[in-house]
DNA sequence: GCCGTTTTCGGCCCGACTGTTTTCAGTCG
């Protein structure tokens, strides 16, 4: 069973539980266990075989009982229990926006509703309005949360969600009425996909900035409307929160709203534990003396921390390592002297050599790696050998004129599915740069995945294993791979593995970046980018590392043109 | 169910907004 499934079945149960009406105290240590597994790189199998559950926070007896029942008999005995007592529709019911345990058990109890579609007609007949506490108002929300979704699939991806954000901002910070703003939530994290985007200002005029928020060509509709806050669907059908707080508060308010929750109850707790109390209003001691507020740094400062940055702020030990001194110094995106992964017109991508090298010089780099596809992916227009020849003496030429900056010779080469490469190793040889990637034969078996990349690792010509998971977020899972093992032969055979930043793979993930960097793995960061204006897909890369807690040194391409050449050819 | 430089028992983050209410429950983040 994967991480996955298990962490999955925990957050089925803790819902089953919900709508049962559980103690929620056990009902949330059920979907805190949920977030730690889902967020372990190693097997948890090996884990439990090993008796090493109780040692991962979170993690007691109970809930490792029931984990070594999944793993041995691939059932859980009360999260089966408990299926069998509530319909299943009811998960989709309790998923519908504003409606919570409380109902779903009101509508099921008193209206035999055990589906979504149940409750959609229901509501349309007007059968919830007997109900305590269910007016026209509450039906209408029902019905707005039911289109929505359907009308969503998943969380919107960074990539998407992001410029978004990113327009709203721009146009509020030219209103005469905002003094601060910046964007909070999870897309300040930069996590992978979001939820909703939420954006924080202070002003003496809240009304004035509200009116022209709503007012915004990216919104649909408004849902909510007060004086503090108001709520708009924007047409992206993500959500968009805007909050005015006080200039005293605005620290406060932009840690508590950048989250992420898991991270905020923990600092909640400490502050407790120093008769402090946190809210979005600042650090209090006693009842009314706030000793904190203006500035995100004082608040964790009331804790005698120094401030944390947001990508690391998942409670997934960044207090522990802020208490203990141990931060790390996150990579910045300004350290980065290149690209390393880009195509080109010889293959799928939309721009000429030259135009890439323009818009490269504009994002101050010293180098790009040219990395087209080879030859057995058709599809893409790979490179026959003689077009790879040619590209790289036109490479060459290019080269002689240019100052200050370096085309690599480079390719993205399959991995077939027995583990050779698309080109054969005198051809390879004569390349700055060979990253190998898998984009065929998906449904192997995990041995047979694992040693079929181990394999081109072990090719002395092999510099970069490129999307290493092959995921596409929100399309298409990971395929079966031993990670662990991975990261063991990349130490071993110096190979680097990289960061796409492409925004639908972000490939390392966050959390493999962290694993892969306690094997002492090198990694890269770049683009995959098949047209100019993609190059900037680098940001989301960065963040990426950052939530991997990764440093300066972890990354091959913060080097000097001379230094990665010296590395790649010292391999 | 988990956890412990106040605790192995008794807590478990905190507040806004909404809708349906004459004082608050439910939901969300």
């Amino acid at each position: 069973m994967t991480n996955q499934e298990i962490a999955k079945t925990f957050w089925r149960l803790a819902d089953l539980m919900e709508i049962k009406g559980d103690n929620p105290f056990k009902i949330n240590s059920f979907r805190k266990a949920a977030r730690v597994l889902e967020n372990i790189t190693e097997d948890i199998e090996s884990i439990c075989q090993e008796g090493r559950l109780q040692k991962v926070p979170g993690i007691g007896k109970g809930i490792a009982e029931r984990i070594s029942q999944l793993v041995n008999t691939g059932q859980c005995q009360d999260y089966e229990e408990l299926k069998k007592t509530i319909p299943s529709g009811l998960l989709e019911v309790l998923s519908i926006p504003e409606v919570g345990p409380k109902t779903v058990q009101l509508v099921w109890k008193k209206l035999n509703i055990t589906t979504l579609n149940q409750l959609e007609e229901a509501v349309k007949k007007h059968k919830l309005r007997d109900l305590f506490r269910m007016g026209e108002k509450t039906e209408k929300n029902i019905l707005r949360g039911i289109e929505f979704l359907s009308r969503r699939k998943g969380r919107l991806l960074l990539g998407d969600a992001y410029p978004l954000a990113e327009q709203v901002v721009n146009a509020l910070k030219g209103h005469p009425q905002v003094q601060k703003i910046s964007p909070a939530g999870s897309l300040r994290r930069y996590k992978e996909t979001i939820g909703d985007i939420d954006i924080l200002v202070t002003s003496s005029h809240p009304q004035e900035v509200m009116d022209t928020f709503v007012a915004l060509p990216q919104v649909k509709e408004v849902l909510a409307r007060g004086p503090t806050k108001s709520s708009v669907l924007t047409n992206l059908n993500i959500q968009m929160d805007l909050r005015v707080v006080e200039k005293e508060s605005f620290g406060a308010a932009l840690q508590y709203f950048t989250g992420s929750k898991e991270h905020n109850i923990k600092l909640r707790e400490m502050a407790r534990g120093k008769g402090l109390k946190i809210s979005e209003y600042g650090v209090f001691k006693g009842e009314k003396k706030k000793v904190a507020g203006g500035e995100e740094e004082e608040v964790y400062a009331a804790l005698n921390l120094p401030w944390i940055p947001p990508e690391l702020r998942e409670n997934l030990g960044e207090i522990e390592a802020a208490k203990g001194g141990r931060l790390p110094q996150l990579v910045e995106l300004s350290e980065l002297k290149g690209d390393l992964h880009i195509h080109s017109n010889f293959s799928d991508g939309a721009c000429s050599l030259l135009e890439l090298v323009e818009k490269a010089k504009k994002k101050g780099y010293q180098y790009i790696a040219v990395t087209d596809h080879s030859q057995s992916l058709k599809i893409a227009n790979g490179l026959s050998e003689e077009r790879l020849l040619k590209q790289i003496e036109e490479i060459k030429k290019i080269n002689k004129r240019l100052f200050n900056f370096k085309i690599l010779s480079g390719a993205e080469v399959d991995i077939k599915a027995d583990g050779s490469l698309d080109y054969p190793d005198e051809v390879l040889r004569r390349l700055d740069l060979v990253a190998a990637a898998v984009h065929l034969g998906f449904k192997q078996t995990k041995e047979a995945m694992t040693e079929r990349i181990i394999k081109a690792m072990r090719n002395e010509n092999v510099d970069v294993i490129a999307h290493p998971t092959g995921r596409l977020i929100n399309q298409r899972d990971e395929y079966k791979l031993d990670l662990e093992r991975l990261f063991e032969v990349a130490k071993e055979t110096k190979t680097a593995l990289e960061i796409n930043a492409y925004p639908e793979r972000l490939d390392l993930r966050d959390i493999h970046c962290k694993r892969a960097k306690e094997y002492g793995v090198k990694l890269t960061i770049s683009t995959d980018a098949h047209q100019e204006s993609q190059l900037d897909f680098i940001k989301y890369g960065v963040a990426t590392a950052r939530r991997g807690w990764l440093e300066k040194e972890d990354i091959l391409n913060t080097k000097d043109v001379e230094e990665l050449l010296r590395w790649l050819k010292g391999r």
